[in-house]
DNA sequence: TAAAATACCTATTGACTTAGTAGGTAATAC
DNA sequence: GTATTACCTACTAAGTCAATAGGTATTTTA
């Protein structure tokens, strides 16, 4: 039924609040939880997987935590999507195991460009700029 | 990642078939079980979904089976894979269960826009000639 | 240099989804 | 009235995912 996962999700929605963070400053997962009532143990594996993709560095200790390595209009969401998901394939082998599509090759492969266009086409800046537009209309409300 | 299933990928092939079919005839779920190497039990559950979609018609008895009810280039990819997978929403409730997507309320909605503007601006008609001219590039290999 | 803080690593559980199997019932043709 | 075929309902085994958990390595600070 192809669903991007709960924790591809909340990857974009850390990677809009580490944007909005003054440059350089570090984030710790301890202070995420607080925010976005998800155990420490739950957010770890998110942002170990950004960690590991080169989207974000970690540094350990005290005042250790997460942040950006490039600039937020370098972010694609493509990126952090894949980062997590894997190919955003809409069929196929979801993970070592080799079953690929039925027929229609073209057709799947367009399917996925489709998606892959989309995914790339947003940058990590267009959802921070919506949020806080979004947060405007609220006090027009 | 939730895929198209591969009930959803072969309802596609499926329906090209029927497609091929000179109009009127009827194909029985025996038949298409020879062909494809699947169970009649299995293709059932395909066709029957097909069937409550009314984009197929099923006959009982014998010489009994299934045709199209419409003209190949009035068939959408979209309609048929939904018909098997309900909504193409890339986040969300996938049955039942009421999860919704997680912030970025727009952007989901922008990327269920762009899945379902692809698989509606792909006809059946488009699936057949597809495989039509594939089939002809074999002979020149 | 010890202690505290924090990222990193690996495993597990319970709920859900899916591919595929299976037994039985209703309608149609001959 | 029998054979054929679609339709209906249930089940099983494997896989996936959300969330929890215990432990290790690194850095800062006192």
């Amino acid at each position: 039924m192809y669903k991007i996962s709960t924790r591809g999700q909340y990857a974009l929605l850390i990677m809009t609040e580490l944007a909005e963070q003054p440059e350089g400053k570090f984030i710790s997962l301890k202070l995420l939880s607080h925010r976005h009532n998800l155990s420490v143990k739950y957010l770890e594996q998110i942002l170990i997987q950004l960690s590991k993709a080169g989207l974000v560095i970690g540094v350990r200790g005290s005042n250790g935590g997460y942040k950006l390595v490039k600039k937020t209009e370098e972010y694609t969401t493509g990126e952090i999507l894949r980062a997590l998901e894997g190919d955003l394939s809409p069929v196929g082998e979801s993970h070592g195991n080799v079953i690929t599509n039925i027929g229609n090759d073209d057709y799947w492969k367009d399917f996925e460009n489709v998606i892959n266009d989309y995914v790339d086409s947003v940058t990590l800046e267009k959802l921070v700029e919506k949020n806080r537009s979004d947060i405007g209309e609220m006090y027009y409300i």
